[in-house]
DNA sequence: ATTTTAATTAAACAACTGTTTAGTTAGCGT
DNA sequence: ACGCTAACTAAACAGTTGTTTAATTAAAAT
């Protein structure tokens, strides 16, 4: 069984040149790079390898080959987004501001964590790893769908169909980031993912969709 | 130079076994499928030239090479939503009518489209053949601000930012479609691609817009 | 009918890419 | 300080994939 390295107890953490534990990690983030932008198939371990800093070797050596570090890099997703939003109480807040507080943190987890929703797209195109049945996004989702529902029942939302309303939330958020690399052509001198305009584009998707949904 | 050969001028044109317009033509298309699920490193010649049932050889014979279809397909790409796209007539309309034919022409568009979406998709994922700076979709975008700017000066629009309100507007009518291969797990039961489902999306979402951006 | 040309294919080729191997080195334990 | 083990590398290997070649066949032209 390996024995886990630490840090370097001494001095401080600076650059260690042989940690097992952190070169995997390299090699995890800079696969769910290659992999978000190329998919499975598109992505190259040279890639991965060069954006990790070490040999194709490695790669093999800590994720058997490419197949299974594609998984491993799925798997480590879910975690992320799992520890991200089981934190968000919305049973107990008032509807409209659950919802806000949803679409605040949902925009704020893709922009800070921008490999995350292309990969789960590249997925949607290709759905090799099935991601899509992969439970904790479904969870998610699904909480979406009972706040809507919540909220027509209690009147403060409109009736709409509150399962496709979810899905359209769900895009407002994403696609403003998912599609970036085409969107940032429109006007070139707005920065789009700067928190400034990140910070107005959350108003404008609150705005959009409180306006939207609210009864009277 | 190639003369150009006719369609079989008697009878009918049933299956003719060589066509070069044809098989071009079917190339082109199976090619269009493989990038928009794989993008250019990812897709497959071999995959390619199933599709279309012909020889990998021929992809050269007619297109050089892969990166030159890719480009192939892109161009027609751009030539297909040009001519989707300049039928419609804003300026005449009053603005919540035009908000309205835009939503419904860009969701059928979509979704007799699939492909579309999804390599523009894969072209803002990976960002190679710069499909974002190519002219035709940037005006469509274009013409809805426009349409925004108008309807709040009228107004009729509550006052949104045009720019980013526009965006979500395309992320709305999109998402639905190239997200489908993980939505559709959501609810297995409801068929998200059948008409009548479309049909019901569509009025959500301009619901949603509708409700979200008239003023009063 | 025959010739000619373009469309098409099968197989070889070459380039690329994922994986393995054998060997090297850093760092920990003694 | 020394040796052992795990981290790491360079290069070879094997499998895949893009491209080319040479030969074949269908259809148009004469």
């Amino acid at each position: 069984m390996p024995k886990t390295p630490r840090f370097t107890p001494k001095h401080n953490e600076e650059k260690q040149s042989r940690n097992a534990e952190v070169t995997k990690a390299n090699i995890l983030s800079a696969a769910i790079e290659e992999f978000a932008q190329y998919g499975l198939s598109g992505a190259r371990t040279e890639n991965i390898a060069k954006r990790s800093g070490v040999t194709k070797a490695m790669i093999c050596y800590y994720f058997k080959n490419k197949k299974t570090l594609y998984q491993a890099v799925l798997n480590q997703l879910v975690l992320e987004i799992n520890e991200s939003f089981e934190a968000i109480d919305i049973e107990q807040q008032p509807v409209e501001q659950a919802l806000e507080s949803i679409v605040r943190s949902y925009i704020k987890f893709e922009s800070k964590n921008r490999w995350h929703g292309m990969l789960w797209f590249q997925e949607a195109l290709q759905n090799q790893g099935r991601y899509g049945e992969q439970t904790g996004w479904q969870e998610g989702f699904q909480s979406i769908v009972k706040l809507l529902e919540k909220g027509i029942n209690e009147g403060v939302f409109r009736k709409v169909d509150p399962f496709l309303t979810a899905i359209n939330i769900l895009g407002i958020c994403s696609f403003y980031f998912d599609a970036h690399e085409n969107l940032k052509y429109l006007e070139p001198d707005r920065e789009l993912l700067s928190s400034e305009t990140i910070e107005q584009q959350t108003d404008a998707v609150l705005d959009l969709l409180v306006s939207g949904l609210m009864a009277s």
